[in-house]
DNA sequence: ACGGAAGCGGAAAAACGTTCTATCTCGACT
DNA sequence: AGTCGAGATAGAACGTTTTTCCGCTTCCGT
């Protein structure tokens, strides 16, 4: 079920990266084909967990969404039913928007966005109280520089 | 030019963000309205720029981008055409997914998207011989654990 | 050169986005 | 309390887009 991309395939992820919402005529102009490969190709792509979710993009700040925390944690446990409780209270927080586990010195990096720094040690108290954490580093983030989910195909 | 949400607003903002390929009736339906209020009130949202770019989320390893890292960044140099020089490097460089500004002991973060180790130390070397930079750390991402665009509402 | 599979462009059918209009709701004012 | 007006809503109407279908071409293996 693996899908090996030419360059027309690489052409269509471009533009629907960059506007998800054009018609398939548009991409089809744009990417110098016609509507049916461009479809079949994005049908094939999808099936192929390629192509995921379609979503739109909020703004973070108009939404009152002022604080952004990056959270670099150390911790001591490395057994394998800590690991599953960390994993399960992440995935249940919905102001973790990202979780990497890393090599090294840090154990985990988490993207957090709250409301405010309040909300942020709500969230702090009880991710702590739930999981135990060695060692727990945040940066808050003073101005989003860039943001981008497109891949540079 | 603001726009205050109530509550069916943000019901439709919580479904264009779980999938915004649905059509109209299938998000009136979900929020218990019709059509016409919706397309009304996504239209708005946009102009409010509340409601940004509408996107794809592509599977990053399936394309062959195995790795990704958190670069930290310190520097001596504060001045205004550094910091220029600086967000216009990032925002040029395409396997830069997001920066932020950052309060504190350590003054930027990265992410940064790429295809293996090697891509990283190029995009590194690039960057540095293009902007001093007096520290760097590079947090090697081993498995993404969780990730979202989705703002919980 | 021939046969077959795969991909293509264009046409038809179904679904969808967008606009319009009449109706409804709700708050302000007398 | 009653009335008016602004703004929002449901549903129908219209034009566009997606999705399917089909015949044609291209390309590869024999």
């Amino acid at each position: 079920m693996d899908v090996r991309l030419d360059d027309l395939d690489r052409k269509i992820l471009r533009e629907l990266q960059r506007d998800a919402g054009q018609s398939l005529d548009e991409i089809a102009k744009e990417v110098g084909s016609s509507k049916t490969p461009v479809w079949n190709r994005i049908r094939k792509m999808r099936e192929a967990g390629i192509v995921g979710a379609q979503t739109v993009l909020l703004d973070a700040e108009s939404l009152g969404f002022d604080a952004c925390f990056f959270v670099l944690i150390r911790t001591s446990e490395h057994e394998k039913d800590w690991q599953d409780r960390f994993l399960a209270a992440l995935k249940a927080r919905p102001e973790v928007q990202e979780a990497h586990r890393l090599a090294g010195d840090i154990d985990y990096i988490l993207k957090v966005r709250v409301k405010n720094a309040r909300a942020y040690d709500t969230f702090y108290q009880a991710l702590i109280a739930e999981v135990k954490i060695h060692n727990v580093t945040a940066l808050l983030s003073m101005e989003e520089l860039k943001f981008t989910t497109a891949l540079p195909l």
